[in-house]
DNA sequence: ATTATCTATAGATCTATAGATAATGC
DNA sequence: ATTATCTATAGATCTATAGATAATGC
């Protein structure tokens, strides 16, 4: 049994690292496969060895990477946490500060308009499932649980939630903010959910 | 004394209108100027008439004039408001729902990154000095006025709020929720506040 | 033979300029 | 004359393919 699926490759993983990287900071367009070839130092033509479906599939699959890489990520974090809204949003937080910022609203709402219709489509499920719609499974189970008040939307409050770990992410970057970034999230979490028990 | 400058003609307002919608909906490198001379329905190459320094600066223009108007928006919406957090929450988000989402977070993390490095920080200054930074203010001042707890950060606290709004604008525009915006906006502020209050 | 690069280049797309055309207003 | 378009096109950038080259592993 021979060996020679290049996507197994130490080289092939290094192209879907960096281009991952390049993509969750600057989205779809503003990377060219350029960018990514120079970050690699190779040349550019020499990229698609390893990506020999173009870019929109290397995109594709970038994505698809990382957002199975969260899913998985956040269903361990919530596994390991107790059965409490706050000990699963500190989880959940712990987890998505563990990894870059992943930019969830500019994936769904600017990235996946310069894909094709289907493809785009598939990436938005996608990226959905795997970030907002595990975060909104946990408040609805928590307001199952009476911990909670019943408004508003889980969606809506999941995406408040991912939001501010960007927010998080993004101040600690430009600022010299005092604390770092997860007493900054352990913070804003509180203020979440406080605001989230009160009936 | 003439009036010939063409920044004042109805065809030039019409054409940043069209740019600030699509560069608001998919960011900077995701609008061609071909599509917005599409938008136009003019050819491409007419579009440099009202936009003779080209697309870097009739982007940035755009988001000069959209983030002026949402300063003045929001100073006004918060001089109509009462002396107290909750109104004032309330009137911002009142006045943000009635324009277009402005996707502040992508403006400052992937927008700006793809224009010389000068105007990328003289946007990036006035989009937050107009948006996150008046929002900070207010919070701010709260504070001072003992009605909201130290912690976290304005900033941090201000991002989140403004990602709530966006956030709602998605999730009235891709799911059929029950409830319109303004109540899903008003409902995620009480409980931001209500959770801010506590000590 | 396989893996991983390279050079060269085609073709598409994108930004931008030059200069012509037509309508309107003094 | 001014305003607002147009056609034609240059030049840059970007994606992608073809085919050569070199190193490594059976």
């Amino acid at each position: 049994m021979r060996r020679r699926d290049p996507s197994k490759s130490m080289a092939r993983a290094r192209v879907l690292d960096v281009a991952e990287r390049l993509f969750h900071e600057r989205g779809y367009k503003a990377v060219t496969m350029r960018d990514i070839a120079d970050e690699l130092d190779i040349r550019q033509a020499s990229l698609y060895y390893h990506a020999p479906g173009g870019k929109e599939e290397l995109y594709a699959k970038v994505i698809e990477r990382s957002m199975e890489r969260h899913k998985a990520g956040l269903e361990e974090a919530l596994a390991g946490a107790k059965d409490e809204i706050e000990s699963q949003l500190r989880a959940a937080a712990e987890w998505l500060l563990s990894q870059p910022p992943i930019h969830i609203t500019r994936i769904l709402t600017s990235d996946v308009t310069s894909l094709s219709e289907e493809e785009g489509a598939r990436i938005s499920a996608l990226a959905y499932d795997s970030t907002i719609g595990i975060i909104s499974k946990v408040i609805k189970d928590a307001r199952k649980r009476k911990e909670l008040r019943g408004t508003p939307h889980e969606d809506v409050v999941a995406n408040a939630f991912l939001s501010i770990i960007d927010g998080v992410w993004y101040h600690s970057d430009v600022q010299d903010l005092k604390g770092t970034k997860d007493k900054m999230a352990k913070d804003m979490i509180k203020v979440l959910l406080d605001g989230l028990r009160r009936e």
